[in-house]
DNA sequence: GGAATCGTTTGCCATTTGGCAAAAAGCGGT
DNA sequence: ACCGCTTTTTGCCAAATGGCAAACGATTCC
């Protein structure tokens, strides 16, 4: 069981990754800075979800990305120790484990490539729809990042929206 | 073995999909058609990479895109039964076909976030780090519906760049 | 209850990209 | 070499988005 509190890491770019975890409570994302310096928010996980850099995890490479609180949150927590003994405990742990991560890694696909080919506001609304409970718990400039727009953008897309 | 001639279809939006394919030899895309009716190319596949959609696969569902030679193509191909067999013949091999597609599902990611945030000159450039050998085989009109812009654009692109 | 800090909205204007249609270039068949 | 077809380039203008800075609003801390 491990707190994080807002703004605190949960893995660094550049170090490998150990842990791996399942959100109890809070919202994480996961985020790059890009060439030009510019903080990317790739994704965001928030409650009974996964947060692992799987490539990290499982090769022992460094990470490429931050994970981040972005509010105080409750995570589970397992090493590879733990991990390992799961998976020798658990009967078809192994199987369900890459089903989860399989079906994890499709839906970081199709939540991402429509992003590419819509307008900015067709963005917004995936967002909405995609997660409907981060909305009012983030900042904006987080959401912008996301969509890949700037947040005078998006504070001017919210406005016309209503 | 199958061979495929320039715009036949793989597999189609709508079916299962009940074989893997393996190029060996073209170019292969998978696009669907957005809420307005564009054509988008997800993304491209060329020769020695597998081709299937996993969810349509594994869990006999409709798939959501289609697979589509854009030249001539080779293709190994192998359906379920095919698939079953080289799982009770070659040992290990249920754990390879587990890491490559985790790797190819990251892959896909990876190569599709930095899109969102970046320009469209800078997507172009991206794009021909990705498939440098894809440029000069493939119509112009799918690299821009790749990169999420029109094809006037990206031909303005190209000339600027030189 | 201020003061400081952080997050959001707005205004102004420059830049990028889209839409559409016409022109140019490329390509295969005869 | 010529014709028909497809692909790519270009011109013109409109619309979307960015950049920057200031204003506004909310929250925290003393």
């Amino acid at each position: 069981m491990l707190e994080l509190r807002k703004d605190q890491y949960f893995s660094e770019a550049g170090k490998i990754s150990r842990q791996v975890g399942f959100v109890l409570d809070g919202v994480v994302r996961v985020c790059y800075y890009n060439n030009k310096g510019e903080e990317i928010t790739k994704y965001f996980i928030d409650e009974n979800n996964l947060v692992v850099d799987i490539e990290s995890f499982d090769n022992e490479i460094c990470s490429s990305a931050y994970v981040q609180a972005i509010t105080d949150c409750t995570l589970l927590c397992f090493n590879k120790r733990d991990w390992q003994e799961l998976l020798n405990t658990i009967i078809g742990w192994d199987a369900m484990v890459h089903r989860m991560v399989a079906k994890a890694l499709i839906q970081k696909v199709e939540r991402r490539s429509p992003l590419v080919t819509e307008d900015a506001t067709e963005r917004y609304l995936k967002f909405l729809e995609i997660y409907p409970n981060i909305v009012n718990r983030v900042p904006l400039a987080y959401i912008a990042s996301y969509l890949g727009i700037t947040q005078s953008s998006l504070s001017r897309i919210r406005k016309n929206i209503q």
